[in-house]
DNA sequence: TCTAAGATTTGCGCTGGCGCAAACAAAGGC
DNA sequence: GCCTTTGTTTGCGCCAGCGCAAATCTTAGA
């Protein structure tokens, strides 16, 4: 396994404190693995046999309605763990996990959770912290799903993924990966075509530089201005 | 404290296989309180003291968005936990709790938690268990609210809260707590009105039994083929 | 018993944003 | 260099469900 070693993880929230020795005996039970541009780490409802760490790349975390609509959960960032079920006693993945680019991610085999668990309570408990802030960035991104209009959603998502994943450019805030309207449109519950008109109305005013699976966000001030405005009346 | 003693909290998940030595223990440092129907229990954004569990009533929990839109997170049932702000790291409740009847309640310092869950594993696992579920609810409620129609959001509404807190009567199954028009709305993401005119439908149709505050389904297959309709295209 | 507050019902008009369709543009494979 | 695939843009018509308004019904309190 040539890619893993300790610097590989030393200084993430879940593996803070540990000393080498430590670092190393974490990674005795795990393997990393590259996953190509597009291809699934996981499917949903496919048993969970591993959690994982991203060293590298973005992964989308998709979730599928039984009629074959999708809704994107997430994006993982480097350095963010992904996969969790084995935290949350669930026999299977609840999601879809692709690979936005190429990745580079650890696994560890679920058995070993609970021992890391143990041995580690800080492991422990940054886990379980990570695992409320996703609860809690979940209930607010449906507040706003539920609550605000369309322009605003998708405003706010573009500004989410531009402070989670934006990459500076001369001409603004680029997204570090390649996303399409239509990904933007299943962030923020709508169609494609409505993320197309939105974008390309900005695009005139200067707001944003579009491009094919290409955003650019040149004025995030102007931006939030569009993301906070309320819903008239 | 009159209201408190062992057998209110034995065989419930969080403390099941505890013995009577470990309730007494577990109980010591939580005092139980009435809670008039209406009352905030905690309210969203103040800072988190405690962390609770129901062992009677009904707790309605409302998230309220910056502009005093309200959307429903959930209802607590008895022997349910809530308010687990400490379990997630979080310094302030990151929603209100209502009493939607007269209610009775533990309440534990944050600082048991801790304790409590270093002393008992089963408690901690199974706390963070139903933090998961939650999560995997949130997940899929999210995915309803934004994919289905109103009229099948609202009929998958009165189901789950039919299963979860139903109660069987000569003309049907019955909601055990009151509910208005509005509460179901602000489960469902849509109008008063709208719940109104879907329920006067429904009513003509012998689905559902109507009444102030009161909401009996007379027909839950009925209402099944409702939640499970497709849109249409 | 009367009154006030709260809950529900119903009608009507309007519109945000979706569905459909078609054209266009950029990449990648061969 | 050509063709296929994939992504993007744009026009047009429509309708589900919301906002507004007003009437009605229920319950609790004085």
């Amino acid at each position: 396994m040539p890619l893993l070693d300790r610097s590989a993880i030393e200084g993430l929230p879940p593996f803070e404190g540990l000393g080498p020795a430590d670092l190393d005996q974490v990674l005795r039970q795990a393997h990393a693995a590259r996953h190509a541009k597009d291809s699934a780490i996981f499917e949903q409802d496919e048993p969970a046999e591993h959690f994982f760490l991203l060293l590298d790349g973005h992964v989308r975390v998709v979730r599928i309605t039984p009629e074959g609509e999708q809704v994107i959960s997430r994006y993982v960032n480097p350095g963010e763990m992904f996969g969790l079920a084995v935290a949350m006693a669930r026999p299977t993945y609840p999601a879809r996990a692709i690979a936005a680019v190429d990745c580079v991610a650890v696994a560890w085999p679920n058995s070993a959770f609970a021992e890391l668990a143990r041995r580690f309570p800080s492991f422990g408990a940054a886990t379980y912290r990570t695992i409320g802030r996703w609860l809690q960035d979940t209930h607010t991104r449906m507040l706003e799903l539920v609550t605000a209009q369309v322009e605003q959603r998708v405003a706010h998502a573009l500004l989410r993924l531009a402070h989670q994943a934006g990459r500076k450019t001369p001409e603004g805030i680029e997204i570090d990966f390649p996303i399409t309207r239509q990904d933007i449109a299943e962030m923020t519950a709508t169609t494609l075509h409505t993320v197309s008109r939105l974008m390309s109305a900005w695009e005139d005013k200067g707001i944003v530089l579009g491009g094919r699976q290409k955003v650019i966000i040149a004025d995030p001030h102007g931006l939030m201005l569009i993301a906070e405005q309320r819903p008239r009346h």
